[in-house]
DNA sequence: AATTTAATTAATTGGTCGTTTAATTACAAG
DNA sequence: CTTGTAATTAAACGACCAATTAATTAAATT
């Protein structure tokens, strides 16, 4: 006994933590991972950071600490998702057979979004959809450098014949990010309607289904 | 002058307003359209009452008094833009020219998005993304009805020929709302990196892109 | 061994939010 | 004309939240 009663017992005392204790990893991940499932769950203004903080096991003055307020918590978990992304995008720039960027980028894309399904819903309701500090942190960490290699990839293929030249470039991009991203995003509400799960056999059927679309269209008869 | 001090000017004095004062539309509308624009910029749960009071010109209570309560605004908002999306849907039914329908919903599906670009906002944000009450409103409401029209014509636009008969038909719905209602969701960010703008003309240029993209794929040359 | 630094908790503070209540005015019905 | 009802505001209440501060413990450095 060590004089505590018994009927409190995961009260820790304060001061540092002997190093034997820590459990996996540092308690800034476990913070952001804590973090990246509340804000997708939730959304970042209806998280708070009591409840983040109980579920990495911490006290709420950690995100202060670690990442000074509540908006650097919320920017350490985009950072780590941007991260993820731009990993897939130069993964895909690095394989130079012919016609072969624009469905290993599709397929990597989507597995990866479907190992971390935080990352399309953060993405889309704290970051994409509103004017918001967040969004200079996407252009200049993320966006400047996916239209610096994607567009020039995907006009490469579009001369050597793989892809029609007479489409809107822009509006290509526009719809390939939608069906590759809403499926993850929807797929609370609409998962259990459609009968699909986000998981690593749906990225993979999933994107097939796109890569034919975009091949040869959804028309069928007439050719 | 009224004994008012004029450094005060638009401090209402409680009660009844007179009937020639209803300056457009009941209270009770106005705070809806506020409310959604709010909602759609800035997330519900990122949004006072408050503001919204503010915006509409009336008080914070005027919401208790028509909506009980902040979720029964957001309800009403959601119900008035599921409302505009069922006319859609059976404006789309109503016409029986064989292979016009999916054309057909399409377009009028992004015209009204475009219209009430708070619509897609919302729905993304605030319904389909996340288990909460609305889940089942929009089940119940809109959902189960969309369900027992849309699927019965796109089968029967696939064994009228018009579409091929090998796809998955999930699939095909989740790539279709993910191409038209990413471009809304994304435009306050990705506007004014891809240059576009979410107006009558975006909702006519780019139906005719997806709908040449379905027709016959983005692949060229190999035909 | 002594001191500094790193990592953590407890407790508090100031502010904002959603909601409620009471008062107030105009309109409607008798 | 009187009484009741509908529509509105002002003010207050309690809850919760993000952020801060001070205390505390372990590790690292000297």
């Amino acid at each position: 006994m060590d004089g505590g009663p018994a009927d409190m017992p995961n009260r820790k005392s304060p001061g540092r933590p002997q190093a034997s204790d820590r459990s996996d990893g540092e308690a800034r991940d476990v913070l952001i991972r804590a973090a990246a499932n509340r804000f997708a769950a939730q959304g970042a203004e209806g998280t708070s950071l009591r409840q983040v903080a109980e579920d990495a096991g911490v006290t709420p003055a950690m995100v202060a600490y670690y990442f000074r307020d509540k908006s650097g918590l919320l920017e350490a978990v985009v950072r780590k998702g941007l991260g993820t992304l731009l990993e897939v995008i130069d993964a895909s720039a690095a394989t130079h057979e012919p016609g072969a960027f624009l469905s290993g980028l599709v397929r990597r894309y989507l597995s990866a979004l479907a190992a971390d399904p935080w990352i399309p819903q953060i993405l889309i309701r704290e970051v994409i959809s509103r004017e918001s500090p967040l969004r200079d942190l996407f252009v200049e960490e993320f966006a400047s450098h996916a239209v610096s290699v994607v567009p020039d990839r995907v006009l490469e293929e579009m001369r050597q014949g793989m892809l029609r030249d007479d489409l809107d470039h822009r509006y290509f991009i526009l719809s390939m990010l939608g069906m590759c991203l809403f499926p993850f995003i929807a797929h609370p509400v609409l998962g259990p309607l459609l009968h699909f799960d986000v998981d690593e056999v749906f990225a993979d059927d999933y994107g097939t289904h796109v890569l034919e679309l975009i091949a040869r269209g959804a028309q069928g008869g007439a050719s």
